[in-house]
DNA sequence: TTGCCATTCGTCATAAGCTGACATAATTTG
DNA sequence: CAAATTATGTCAGCTTATGACGAATGGCAA
């Protein structure tokens, strides 16, 4: 996930790590600032560079591509996520399990609300990148797959269940982003969440009580 | 849907629409092919255009750009379900009227599987093209949106339940196309939908009754 | 047949995304 | 301080994609 050692826990203070991380705060600030007030497409990376004062060139040692700067912050969610899920303990249903993974994302969109919704407004204007979010939602299904695995004591490669199961619950994180970035904060992100997740109940209610049949017959 | 009055129902029989489509024809075709022989990142558009005799600029007068044609046969599956869902008795029960739409998506995918297994490798050999093929197989849920809708009978705005559902069926469409890719032709895609979809049936349950109930407390 | 019109295509020019190669400058390490 | 490592700048180039304009082609009516 990302370009480099960007989470190592150990020290780091160097002044070389500080700068490279200054720098690339820097170019995803910049960026996401000059998409906000001129659009993705009116910005070129040349300006995003110049803005920031390094070369072009260098833009694309930190990100990809021009798309990936957009996703920076969503990533991290995503690894405090994941993180979460393997911390969980395993005797946990799997629906309590999936919505502390949800309590912690609608923490970050809720605590963040201005940066994620400036993100959602600069993605939705565009096509495009409409697209390139449907991309980055859909890693989350990476995150899932292995809570899901080891509540179903399956391999995804054989069981089409674990699958399954992990795309819908993306399906409903993203119809609550969507919700939520249409509902423009009115509402919380928690709030949206919970209720899309609560269509698929019936899913892990049956789901556990089949995987518990399986345990003890 | 698609760049222009391909679907267009009345004869179009004169020689302009004739060389129209034998020309997008061929672009498909060339297309695929090279790609399958040399690789998509490999082969330029100036190359498919050479190859079919056309000018690079036409490539894109026939598709917005290189990634499309490959989801051209994708489009026409796409046209044709939507229109079954649509002609299909109201009465019918969601999970029937869903496996119904199956049947024709898989009906065409294994009476054409040399060409959606080709095309299927293309887009497994690159990551660019995988979430290419992510957002194609994401147009999908537009086509369950309404039939769903209808079954539910809700406002796909309000009620969140409705794209929710929708999305988790696409993504048991998801898993099974990609299992049926990776088991490379050895099952058939039937069974792949079937199998994924048979995951989602607790939910069918679940609404199904819960809409009656709304219906006839 | 002739001539007009719309559509289609080729050509040219150009912007912008992205990448490899190499040199230079900055930082760390011994 | 010197050497090794790493970040950055520069430059050259490829590819995708799009706008503009004129030429060719097919459709259609006088």
């Amino acid at each position: 996930m990302g370009t480099g050692p960007r989470c190592i826990k150990r020290p780091e203070v160097g002044l070389r790590e500080y700068k490279r991380d200054r720098t690339r705060r820097e170019l995803r600030e910049t960026a996401v600032r000059l998409f906000a007030q001129n659009g993705y497409h009116e910005t070129t990376v040349d300006d995003i560079a110049i803005a920031v004062g390094v070369s072009p060139r260098t833009f694309y040692r930190y990100f990809p591509n021009k798309e990936e700067v957009l996703f920076d912050a969503s990533t991290d969610v995503r690894a405090r996520v994941a993180e979460v899920l393997s911390d969980i303990d395993p005797a946990t249903s799997l629906a309590d399990a999936i919505a502390e993974a949800v309590v912690e994302v609608a923490a970050t969109y809720d605590s963040n609300a201005e940066l994620f919704q400036q993100l959602a407004r600069i993605m939705g204007a565009s096509p495009e990148l409409r697209s390139a979010g449907l991309e980055d939602l859909h890693r989350w299904e990476a995150v899932y797959v292995p809570i899901v695995g080891r509540h179903l004591k399956g391999d995804p490669e054989t069981d089409a269940t674990i699958g399954v199961l992990a795309g819908a619950i993306v399906s409903a994180q993203r119809i609550a982003h969507d919700r939520w970035m249409a509902s423009d904060q009115r509402q919380s992100m928690a709030s949206h969440l919970k209720e899309s997740l609560a269509v698929l109940e019936p899913l892990f209610v049956a789901i556990e009580s089949a995987s518990r049949t399986r345990r003890a017959p």
